[in-house]
Parts: C-alpha cells; structure tokens; sequence
DNA sequence: CGCGCCAACTGAACCGGATCAGTTTTCGGC
DNA sequence: GCCGAAAACTGATCCGGTTCAGTTGGCGCG
C-alpha cells in the first residue's frame, strides 16, 4: 500500500511494454481503444498517478506555475486581494493539475533571483508577475529568459509579456462623476505605493477627471499601510479646508480612515464621505460601512491562469481587459452637510 | 543564454565525468579539494542550478512542502493568519531550497484527495496540516501514506504525527482573570468552529475558569465569518442581561463585533469590553483600538518548517510548544460602568 | 496469392541528476 | 624503488516517465 504505482507495474500487470501503456495513458494513438480501456481502468485501480519528476524531466511541463508577492507580510496578510487572487487562480489551475508554487520576498531582487533559480531548476513553467511598476525592471529579465508570464496589470509597460487588467481609469470617472453628484468639491486620494502602474493610472485619471469637472483634488501617496493611510488622513483632515471625501486604495486604509475620523470629531458621512478601492468584508463590517469598487478579484485569477496555461499550450495570448468593477454604495458616503461646504 | 547549464556541461568545460562533478557540487568525498573549487566557481560563473525534476527523480527529495488551505476564500483572505503563517514558513525553508505548493480546496475530502496525490506524484516531501480537528479523518490517512507531516495545532488529536502549538487554555486562564479583574461577571465568548481543536481547548478552559471564578459564561460557536460574528452579537446585547465583555476567536469578528456595538449604541468600552483573539493591524485600525492577544505567527510557522525539514533529515521531532501569547491591552477594555454591572 | 499499408505494439534511448562498482593515480612507508 | 592502500576519478546504471525507430500481424485490394 506504501508502494508507489509505476507506469512499469501497470505494464507488467497488464502484459504490456512501459511505452504501450505511456500512449494509453496520455490519450495518444498507438493502442487500440480496448487496450486503452484495460490500462486506464487498472490504473485507476491501483491509484497511479504520474511522478511528478519523471514526467517534468522527460517531457517539458513541471506541472507548475510560480507566484512572487514581494510585500511585507502584514500588508499581505491583510489585504484580501491576494488570497481571492490565488484561490481564483487555482480553480481555473485545478483542472490542469497545475500546481502553485508561493514565495513571499523581501524585494525585487530576491523576486528576480527566484525567477531565474526557477526558471534554471525547470521548477516552473510559468509565473504570474504581480505588482506591475512604471518600466518594471522584471518584465526584461522574464523576456531574456522566455519563462512564459502572465501580467497581472496594464495596459502598458509590460513589454512583450501578456497582461490581464481591469480598468481603473474607467472606473475612476464613475467614482468621481458619482462624488461630484453629491456635491463634493475637495476630494483626497489616498494612494498606494507610487510607481505601481495601477497607482498611476488612477492617480493620472484622478487629476484628469478633476481637472475636467472643475474639482479640487490631491493625491497623496502611501505604503498601502493603515498606518500611513491613517497618518494621511489626520495631516488631510487638520488642513484649514479639509477635504469632504477621501478615496482610499485599499480597503484597510480607508477603514484606518474611518477610523481617524471617529478619532477627530469628525462625522462620517456627514462631514466627510469615505470610499475604499476593492471590496472585502472589511467594508461591510465597519460602521458605517464602507462605499467601494468592487472588483471579480476570483475572475481576475482565473482569467491569468487560464490565460498562462493557453500560452504555454502555444496559443497566441492577447491583452485582456476585465469586465468593468462595480461601484457599491454603502452608507459611508452621502452630500456633504451644508457647513462643511 | 536561454540555454540551461547541466553538469554534464560542466563536466565538459572541466574535463571530467560528470559524476565528479556530481561529487564536487554536492561536497562528496571523491573528488580533491582543488577540482571541487575549480568545479564550484565554473558552476557560479555558468549560471547552474540543479534541474529539480532530475534531482527529485534521483535522489529523495521533491524540494517542496505543501500546504493545504480548507477554507473559503472569503475567510482566507481576510485573516492575516494564514499569510503570517505562511511567511514565517517560508523564512526557514528559504535557506532550503525548498518550495512551498499551496492549494486552496472547497473541503476535506478534497485536501484528503490531494495529499494522496502529491504523495504518488511525489510532488511534495512533506506537508502542514493545518486547522486541526478532534479526531481528524486527515490524520490517519497522512499516518498511512507515511507523508512526513507538521501538524499545526495541538496538543492531542494527531497521532503518531508532531505537532506545534500554542497553549490557548493557559492564555485563556489570563484573559479571563485580567476581565474579571475588571469587575466583568457577564462575559461571553463568540468562538470559532465547533469540532476544531483550538476552539475546543479553548472552550473548554472558557469554561474550566468561569466555574473556578465563579463567572457567569456563555459560548456560542460560528464559522469564523464577519457576518455570523455580527449576528451573534447583536443577539447577545439584545438579551435581558447582556454580557459585559465579548471575546472573539479572531480579530474579523472582533471587529464586525464593535461595529454592532455602534450600530446599537452600546459604548464600548463603557458598556461592553471587546477583545479579539490574535492580535493584526486591523485591531489597531478600528476605533477604539482593540484589546488582543498577540502570538508570533512568524516563529510558528518558522518553528514548523524548521521542524519539518528535520523530520526529513531523519532526526527525531517531538512535539513543541511555542512561547506563550501576549495580552495586549487597547482601548476596548474597560471596568463596566457602574450601571451596567 | 501476395503486396502494401496501417494499426498495434515493442525496445531502446533520453531527460539530468545521484550513486556505486570499478579503475587509475597518488603517495607514504619501508 | 617498490608495494599497498587510500584518494581521485570514470563509466554505467537507475529513477519513471516520454518518444521514436522498428517489428509484428492483420486486412484490403489488385
């Protein structure tokens, strides 16, 4: 029962050569459909499944896809983003016995070094490349070695590599058109990690979007941390005209801010609306709850795996843009009270 | 460039066997100490790293442990649990080589299914078992295969297989005295899932103090979610003598719990004391800050791998205890106010 | 009837390491 | 200077799959 099952034994058993029954196995021609029928069913018998090893070193696939996240572990453990990534990465993954391979690093370097240790040791076919920055020193070292990627962010600067994203752009008119109805005229971003492409292409639609309607916005950028998104927001809301609403880009700063609001004085959604970027339960739990953009942050992950097990199938694997996010209003944000305007 | 380097390319460049080269690069007695350094800085300069297929196939090791997460990912991702966990493993299997294969699945019986086929793959070395029950159907089947495994939880209820743990009951003992130090007689405990361990031991010795101290003790069992956590407390504060003071079996809840509290107008923590178990940002984000009992996730799950990797290095592993949890105590405990008692 | 062809199958090589049984080299001791 | 043992190294084999070049047998067809 501790015995490992060999494609040999299932032979032997069956009075076959290993190569007979490598075809019947694998769906290829050279056995006649009764052979087939017989190996496959006395495979399942005795519970074999291909080695892992044997089959990466002789055919091409490890089998395997690759995920760096080089953050640090608080912000990661936290922010649900990661987590509904990778579970809905794994379903599409699943089907394929494609398995994840997880490293959390320290920065990019350490992240690169993976990259090529992987890519050397054969351990993956692919990786996923999170956490896209403006000229992402990683995007050429994966090109050099042609380990197939798949980008989660864009569009843009992600070279010949293939991208999966969702319009932030987009969505960011939505937000503000849906704020400048209420009657907002000062809106702050607080924003993450400067040089993240998907912090830039909000940060740019932000000030395009304020510049057309005629709305006085700042963005300030921050480490993603609720410490930093709660410091922001007491230096924001201690200014001689404070903002009425505050968008925040992850879903834990903006409850920091909630926070500091309650801390200060200062009533939400009375005085001061409040929006998260990505929806969590996080949101629904605070009070009050949180407005935000929700993103399908399952369909996210499936679309890149599915998309990365297409390209290593040889398919040609284009851009693709997620369907758009929703915008869920919760209690959070209101028109701002007469006073404070 | 894109070409991978095997020793049999360092064997040629050296003018040796490449069974030399094996020795030489593994530290071997066979080769002298001058051709294991020529052997050694032609391998760095080529860029080599062992293909971990062939190297798996050969020798024993996969170079992976896998981790298995039953879980929704809802739940998952909104714990900072789990990726404290997994990155406190991972800072000691780093020193390894060793990967770790993550899965998330639906259920038991599919991470049953996976183990058994990680195990005939021959895709992992080892694995954690996470999220231990009474009696779990996990363990005797990881006993069978003879898959080296780390149970994280305990003690008790694994079998032959080692645990690491942290003594819930004796912190417990703490946080129930610190409360009734405050003068709290009315304290509820809105706990984890029934049947796992932790949440077991936990109750028991809720319950072992309560009696010892003469407190008036309530236990209600949820699934770990924000929204059960919620609805439970709004039953508990609607009760004609509501508890004084709630501890929560995770910081979510906790959370979701104070914002009841809002929503009900019940002052915390004038009317009721709030306390969540395991202490993350999201405790210090919420208003008041949260009162919390803070363990090292990091050296848990560092202190798991360590011991894994010893497991297969054939040393004896017994079963480890990790150094007591802090109480950490925030804003949202209090003495009652004298109404309300 | 015999030729050719194809389906069905075999045997061996191969992937890139580890390892072991031999073989050659080195070197100390007398 | 020669012997014997240890050190240094070679060549072959193995791990468990995939794959390819052959081999066999059966059948249709002229």
């Amino acid at each position: 029962m501790t015995k490992r099952v060999t494609i040999a034994d299932i032979a032997a058993r069956a009075g076959l050569s290993k190569g007979a029954v490598s075809y019947a196995l694998n769906g290829q021609p050279g056995v006649s459909e009764s052979t087939r029928q017989r190996v496959l069913r006395m495979a399942l018998e005795m519970g074999w499944h291909p080695n892992s090893a044997a089959k990466a070193l002789s055919g091409a696939r490890a089998g395997a896809f690759g995920l760096v996240l080089a953050r640090s572990p608080a912000t990661l453990g936290v922010e649900p983003f990661f987590m509904k990534l990778i579970s809905g990465m794994e379903s599409a993954m699943a089907a394929t016995q494609t398995a994840l391979l997880l490293q959390v690093v320290a920065d990019h370097d350490v992240e690169i070094a993976t990259y090529r240790r992987w890519w050397a040791e054969r351990r993956v076919d692919g990786v996923f490349l999170i956490d896209l920055r403006c000229d992402d020193c990683r995007v050429p070292v994966l090109e050099e070695l042609k380990l197939p990627a798949m980008v989660v962010g864009g569009p843009g600067h992600h070279g010949t590599l293939p991208g999966v994203w969702i319009d932030d752009a987009g969505v960011m008119v939505v937000v503000m058109e849906y704020l400048a109805a209420l009657r907002h005229r000062r809106i702050a971003r607080v924003a993450g990690v400067a040089g993240m492409l998907h912090t830039e292409v909000r940060t740019r639609a932000f000030e395009e979007v304020c510049a057309r309607i005629g709305l006085d916005g700042t963005t300030v950028n921050t480490d993603y941390s609720p410490d930093q998104g709660a410091q922001v927001t007491r230096r924001l809301l201690s200014a001689a005209t404070p903002p009425t609403a505050i968008v925040y880009d992850n879903d834990v700063m903006a409850v920091a801010g909630v926070s500091v609001a309650h801390e200060m004085g200062v009533d939400v959604p009375g005085e001061l609306s409040i929006m998260a970027w990505d929806d969590s339960v996080l949101c629904e739990i605070v009070h009050p709850a949180l407005t935000a953009v929700s993103r399908d942050i399952d369909g996210y992950g499936r679309h890149l795996a599915e998309r990365l097990l297409a390209l290593l199938d040889g398919q040609a694997v284009t851009d693709y843009e997620n369907p758009p996010p929703r915008l869920v209003v919760r209690g959070s944000t209101a028109r701002p009270t007469a006073g404070t305007v």
